[in-house]
DNA sequence: GCCGTTTTCGGCCCGACTGTTTTCAGTCG
């Protein structure tokens, strides 16, 4: 029963007490521990042996007592009490377009509908327009919600739906009456998976923005189109939603609708105790209903007695706390970013030559790169001898004569093997500028031998990164589980960096643990991983993620200077 | 079910769109 186990059930039991109807304060407190405990870098087990369930925010007696039975017996009598009342089947129904928790209900209760196939066949028989609330349309809208439901992609990744948002974006902008335009929600956050992209417009002229906007030629269908909101699916089966306010409502509104929802909720809060009340056109004074702002989103925030957060803090993780504290992180900037120091080259696995690599590097305005290519126990990704190495080091010599202002450091990218041992002996390893070590294999392995291996690498004095930590693969692959405290600590203690891989795929560590990292006094490389010239360009998802985590320029390795960096390698 | 130097009880964010229910419920974000 891990972390991830507890949360699914947690968010079940919060949907399954939808359906029951019991009270929305109720149902968001089951969603809310979940949230919390699914980011928690922390084993679950760990935190209940030492009787600290309860300082989860968001878990209280009732919860804490319900993950107790869970993690004590593997079962929880509660759960299977809900299971019985409320199938399984409808949790799915849910997520159809257009079917909530009081329609999965009707359906089951009036038909015995639990599977989706079986309410598509209802709908096409004509069996739900004759329900209490239901009509030809609704009947319609859930058929159609069906089919959409069984084409609508999953989150999809954010290297995926950020230029498919910039590209909307740039077409709505071309007209004279969109004044502003913005992304918002999920994305604008710069969260790693993305499930619908919201998009936010300042426009003189509603109609004709809704009509542009529902005529994009990415637009295969529209699922709602309002005066000030609509939402389209586009060809790649991903949701668009557009809100259209005005100039002076549009700072507001970008607030309200880049969410996140918890932030939101909790912002409003304080809002309502100050006497104001914040929603998607300004901040108004309850008293008199005056509108006292919101021309930007800055301005909410002032207004709250706030400084602005950036939209990456956003997910009332303490944010709202550290602000009204004056102690908000100075977060990192893709412009603090100097280098880049996980690249490949075609000399193993990559793409690219080492001077292609270089040169763009530096027209990024990079002072350095490391050329990382893999060693040769990783034979798939054609790794490198230490022959291969030196010679490699020739041409590195040769590109550094003849490019200015700009250093290759010497890198490699090593294994982990299962005894926590990495490729090279150590005069050769001393030889780099820069080694970072990562597991490329038996991910399958227990969560103690794991966690020696990569222990036995951060204790290995030439390694100075662990690169992709946790092993990830977004929608591909779990990561492998791993005691991170004892990680962090030995991370910490070592001043061995961790990667951030900046892979949109990867980015390992993520957020939370990032942020946990930090706070236990670990410091990180941000490097992309790039397999060729066009991947450098990932340091902008990195950077985002590490902005998620909190960190700061002089958290991370590569804002350093050169000069300032190779010191903190101990080189 | 959680939470609290304004509270251990009484709060808990707020509004748009749709369809059907002639005044609002359900869904969504």
């Amino acid at each position: 029963m891990d972390n991830q186990d507890v949360a699914f059930i947690l968010d079940e039991i919060g949907e399954m007490l939808e359906i029951e109807g019991e009270t929305p304060f109720k149902i968001r407190a089951y969603h809310r521990a979940a949230h919390t405990i699914r980011g928690l870098s922390e084993d679950i087990n760990e935190i209940y042996k030492d009787n600290r369930l309860q300082k989860i925010p968001g878990v209280g007696k009732g919860i804490a007592e319900r993950i107790a039975e869970l993690i004590e017996t593997g079962k929880l009598a509660y759960y299977e009490e809900l299971r019985a009342h409320v199938p399984p089947g409808l949790l799915r129904l849910m997520g159809i377009p257009g079917v909530g928790p009081k329609k999965a209900r009707l359906f089951y209760d009036k038909l015995g509908i639990t599977t989706i196939e079986e309410l598509l066949r209802a709908a096409d028989e004509h069996k739900l327009k004759d329900l209490p609330g239901m009509g030809l349309k609704t009947e319609e809208n859930v058929r159609r919600g069906i089919i959409e439901f069984q084409h609508l992609r999953e989150r999809i990744l954010l290297s995926e739906a950020y230029p498919l948002s910039d590209n909307i974006i740039r077409q709505l902008k071309k007209y004279d009456f969109i004044l502003k335009a913005s992304a918002a929600g999920s994305l604008r956050r710069m969260k790693e998976t993305i499930g619908d992209i919201d998009i936010l417009v300042a426009s003189s002229n509603l109609k004709e923005t809704m009509d542009i906007f529902c005529g994009l030629p990415e637009v295969v269908h529209i699922l709602a189109k309002g005066e000030t909101k609509s939402s389209v699916v586009t060809r790649v089966g991903l949701q668009v939603d557009l809100r259209v306010v005005s100039l002076e409502q549009y700072g507001a509104a970008l607030q309200y609708f880049t969410g996140s929802k918890e932030h939101n909720i909790h912002l409003r809060d304080i809002a309502k105790k100050k006497g104001f009340k914040v929603n998607e056109y300004g901040v108004f004074e309850v008293k008199t209903g005056k509108r006292i702002g919101g021309v930007t989103e800055k301005e909410v925030y002032n207004l709250l007695g706030m400084e602005w957060i950036p939209p990456t803090l956003r997910e009332n993780k303490g944010e709202i706390e550290a602000d009204i504290a004056d102690a908000l992180p100075n977060i990192i900037e893709l412009s603090d970013v100097k280098g880049d120091l996980h690249v490949h080259s075609n000399w193993s696995d990559g793409l690219s030559k080492i001077e292609e690599v270089a040169n763009d590097a530096k027209k990024r305005g990079y002072n350095y790169i490391a050329i990382s290519d893999h060693a040769e126990k990783l034979k798939v990704a054609g790794g490198l001898t230490a022959n291969d190495y030196r010679r490699q080091w020739e041409e590195i010599k040769k590109v550094n004569q003849e490019i200015d202002g700009f250093v290759i450091l010497r890198g490699a990218e090593v294994n982990i093997d299962n005894e926590g041992k990495v490729d090279f002996d150590e005069d050769f390893l001393k030889e780099f500028d820069i080694i970072t070590a990562s597991v490329h294999s038996g991910f399958t392995q227990s969560k103690e031998q794991l966690t020696k291996r990569i222990l036995g690498a951060i204790y290995n004095k030439h390694v100075n990164i662990i690169g992709h930590p946790t092993g990830r693969i977004l929608g591909k692959r779990p990561p492998y589980p791993l005691d991170l405290k004892e990680i962090f600590k030995a991370a910490a203690e070592t001043g061995t960096f961790l990667e951030l891989n900046s892979f949109p795929d990867r980015l390992d560590l993520k957020d939370d643990y990032l942020r946990e990292a930090k706070e236990m006094g670990v410091k990180f490389a941000i490097n992309t991983d790039a397999h060729s010239v066009g991947q450098l360009r990932y340091m902008f998802y990195g950077v985002a993620t590490a902005q998620r985590g909190w960190l700061e320029p002089k958290d991370v390795l590569n804002t350093y200077p050169l000069e300032e960096m190779m010191k903190m390698l101990g080189k």
